[in-house]
DNA sequence: CTGTCTGCAAATGGTTTGCACCATA
DNA sequence: TATGGTGCAAACCATTTGCAGACAG
């Protein structure tokens, strides 16, 4: 509701650009989604409406992004994924275990991100954070079967 | 010194595998450069001996880290850097406006670590950890010139 | 000698680009 | 109708893999 088309046509507006139906479109996937890749974001699209290029996806993210409309983390080998600039910054915790991608509060991050500034002058960008570890969940299991 | 060549000799033998100028090469190259790419570890190596092939380099790499005598971290787009584990743990930053890449003391990140720990039973490899955002020297300069 | 490693070249996977056609404004 | 946008296919770049020959043990 926050990203509603008016939102997106205005930004286009602004910025000479117009709007299409794969930009709705892939704006909407990206709200559905949540931490999707290009790749899944591109299929997404195919079964809502009946087609967009993976180029054309790769080519609105970044418009959408610098539009301020969505931001991206990068996670370790050859991922990023994508979400709507609306929700609350988070910080992605990637399990090295089952590969899952946690959330956690962008709260925890605040002391790192207070020391960064402090002591190197360092502004950290949270939405593109990502922390590499293991869950829970996976640690449990390393400590039954493994030694 | 910590990673002499008995070192890496021991660690091979104990688990059946042998002793080549290749991987000497790798360790040591590691050593030399700090937060090399494997293009960039590949090309060192070329220099001081007289070649190694990259897909060496990257089997190499893989097994001097399951031997646990370097670790690389995920920097973004396409680049994967490595550190010969002997070096005290710290934590990369790296900036969007200059592209350079900083070390922070792995201590600042240890609040996060906690809770992270804490509040999600989640486990941080800080070695790995990459923060996004822009350094001093390119903060001062886009207040300057820019808005 | 044997089995592991290496070099080479080709395959792969994610992302980008050039170009002709299409559609928004 | 004039541009900006899209689809398609080819180009790219980093990384991986198959295979035959090379060399450590």
């Amino acid at each position: 509701m926050e990203t509603a088309p008016t939102d997106l046509t205005k930004e286009l507006r602004a910025k000479g650009y117009r709007l299409t139906p794969q930009r709705q479109f892939v704006l909407q996937a990206v709200a559905t989604l949540d931490h999707a890749t290009p790749d899944a974001i591109c299929e997404e699209v195919r079964r809502t409406a009946r087609g967009v290029n993976l180029s054309t996806v790769y080519r609105t993210l970044e418009l959408l992004e610098e539009l301020g409309l969505v931001t991206h983390t990068h996670l370790g080998h050859g991922a990023q994924i994508y979400h709507t600039a609306d929700q609350p910054a988070h910080v992605h915790l990637v399990c090295r275990g089952c590969g899952r991608i946690l959330e956690a509060a962008d709260s925890a991050a605040e002391p790192l991100v207070e020391r960064l500034m402090e002591e190197y002058g360092f502004q950290t960008d949270v939405r593109h954070l990502a922390v590499f570890g293991m869950c829970a969940e996976c640690r449990e299991r390393e400590n039954e079967s493994g030694e």
